[in-house]
DNA sequence: GGCCAAACCTAAAGGGTTTAGGTTAGGGGC
DNA sequence: GCCCCTAACCTAAACCCTTTAGGTTTGGCC
């Protein structure tokens, strides 16, 4: 009998399809064997444990976002560079909704795509000229819109009622490029 | 043996409890089962099943939000308001951390409290005077953004570091007072 | 005092995770 | 060319959870 010859990275390649293919809560150590027409228990030798390979699916899936966004916002700067950013984003969310559900859930370990992400972040900010000691705060609000946008927008907590999400994407960003370029003289600063 | 007298009312409560309690992956009907001193099977006299219990918490929890938002905005309006009706949320969220997870459930049925929540948002926006059309699109934004926020804040993704997340709250509700303040007239109208 | 509905039970099937320990396949060293 | 060692894979079994089917008990009402 062929062996399957699986290994980590096959392992996880395979989760995060099928997470894209059938859902997030699909993925399950019974389905992937079999997947790979192998005992449950034989992936124990290439994985820990569930909750493992659930943090590698979510490690794989932020460096993939991280390479999008890189090559989106690259050459882009101001305004253009944030709807890059976010615009790629929502196509990732979109494109692979199994994979990016697994960037919602908070993995134990923090992987190093994160801080590639930061960083792009910072870069496409960085036009807005905000004072240092906001730069962690315009962060925030930009991933707080973008996921939530994301998050409802994929739960169908929109609904299907009313106008195209697409304009209220659209309408989104433009609130944050606004607030992002206004941001110092804002409300009344306590 | 003094029987537990149990009903729907009382699983669901104890439910939306142990949700805050132990978390939202922690509410399972073995668990409730063992609370109540009571066989597993013995609650599907109560509930359909785990899913419909989990919709019933969604449902609970939402009017119970809404409750708060109706009080906390009562007599406010314009920027007061908007700062009551997020802030009562962030309240909700931190206070009762299972049962706002269980928000983040898709919910099979749309509960009533869904309607007062959108009326009650409306009522909010109202003072910043948009134009209908612009509405929804407005309550998408609020609502993409104060979930975001939350749901980034409860998972830890904003880290440890940096100044706290109260000062990146004030900044994002600064923000969309001001996107609400200068909707129609923002970026390049297309 | 008896009956009936609802509350609770036992039993069992089915799926998932995880550990312990055994078998086999295949490549490197002799 | 054979050995042997390692890693890939296996079986077995324990444990937890959900769900259905059908039986028993309890308590209130006539």
């Amino acid at each position: 009998m062929a062996r399957a010859n699986l290994s980590s990275v096959v392992v996880i390649e395979a989760a995060a399809d099928l997470a894209d293919r059938e859902g997030f809560a699909a993925v399950t150590l019974s389905a992937l064997a079999r997947h790979f027409g192998v005992r449950t228990a034989s992936l124990y030798t290439h994985v820990r444990d569930l909750s493992a390979l659930l943090d590698s699916v979510h490690e794989l899936a932020l460096g993939e976002l991280a390479d999008r966004i890189a090559v989106a916002v690259a050459g882009r700067s101001g305004r253009e560079a944030l709807v890059a950013l976010a615009d790629a984003q929502r196509d990732y969310a979109r494109q692979r909704p199994g994979r990016w559900a697994a960037l919602q859930r908070p993995a134990a370990t923090a992987p190093a795509s994160a801080a590639r992400l930061v960083a792009l972040t910072w870069a496409v900010l960085r036009d807005y000229r905000l004072p240092d000691a906001e730069l962690v705060h315009a962060t925030r609000l930009l991933g707080a819109t973008v996921n939530g946008f994301l998050s409802l927008e994929a739960s169908g907590n929109f609904g299907h009622r009313g106008p195209t999400t697409d304009v209220s994407w659209r309408r989104a960003i433009d609130a944050l490029d606004t607030a992002l370029r206004t941001w110092p003289t804002e409300g009344n600063p306590a």
